[in-house]
DNA sequence: GTCTATAATTTGATAGAC
DNA sequence: GTCTATCAAATTATAGAC
């Protein structure tokens, strides 16, 4: 991938993540950027191309932000507190909701490429939740336990961000760890 | 309030609880409803006033339907199942997500007027939620309960709402029942 | 790969007639 | 209270030059 197309789907990570997905457009992203909107239609052909683009990077990146479950375990350290720090993190460095959570909540006014990402999202994360649960547990529960953690991280933001504090991200989340 | 407005808010929750804020427009409304769009200006002069409104009559009657708090220890039912099947319900009956649940997910990219309704929402419901769990537990830690119940349900409601499985959010929930 | 130019549509909103 | 008429702006998208 060119780094024009970095830049770009930076920008839309970002407008997509504080208003959803039709709080961009391409001329916006072309303006910030530096460039026209036919350029980035160069680039993205379709909306619902930069859509799906951008949720597709966004999974990439928060599972490489997660790492490798084995290592993690052979440094004994704890996967699920290594997932909540990622979710944390992502509300106080980055300032702004989970994308997908966002996005996930929308599914049904979406493109069906992007809604296809986003399922893909939250497979991909209950998988490894599950796995982690597996070994950290050894419990035939773990499916169930992926979920309830992610649910609840995933409402957490939302509560935190509408509430504007925190402290209520921690306090909900406060069984989990 | 006008049977007009009633029409029109009932409208534009299903399009808002579809694919949030950018999701509806007037034209849209005034076409299902059978009007004009600027008849539709006419009750709610700008989309801020209209989607405030929403969310508004939204919390009445989610708070309607939880019902009377006393009433239901009275009558010996358990308020925090009658709370989880409101929510259920909205998964399944109306096919929809929870209109605030969605709107707090993007609540960063909301105009003032709407993003304080959405707030009230969440204000009302943990505090009829800790008070539940007061009446219920007489425990200290009931506002913490009340924060992860309602985090943990709308965060459900997004999973199976991705996923497409209302086993989903039974799973995901769990815990609570 | 980025640009100009432009098209077709949609959008939020207003003025004024009935 | 609803309509017609209209507006300016924004939006997605395409064709073709450089």
């Amino acid at each position: 991938m060119q780094s024009r197309e970095k830049e770009i789907l930076k920008v839309a990570e970002k407008m997509v993540r504080k208003g959803g997905y039709n709080a961009f457009s391409f001329r916006e992203i072309a303006d910030k950027v530096g460039i026209k909107s036919s350029s980035v239609h160069y680039h993205f052909p379709t909306k619902a191309d930069l859509g799906a683009a951008v949720a597709f990077y966004y999974t990439e990146n928060f599972l490489d932000r997660l790492g490798n479950l084995d290592e993690l375990i052979k440094a004994r350290k704890d996967p699920i507190k290594t997932y909540i720090k990622v979710f944390r993190d992502a509300l106080t460095k980055d300032k702004h909701m989970c994308l997908c959570g966002l996005l996930g909540a929308e599914v049904n006014g979406l493109p069906p490429e992007v809604a296809g990402q986003v399922k893909i999202f939250f497979e991909r994360n209950i998988e490894w939740l599950t796995q982690a649960y597996l070994l950290k547990n050894g419990t035939t529960a773990a499916k169930k336990a992926a979920m309830h953690t992610l649910a609840l991280l995933e409402g957490s933001m939302i509560l935190s961000n509408v509430l504007g504090d925190i402290k209520v991200f921690d306090k909900s989340i406060d069984s989990l760890a």
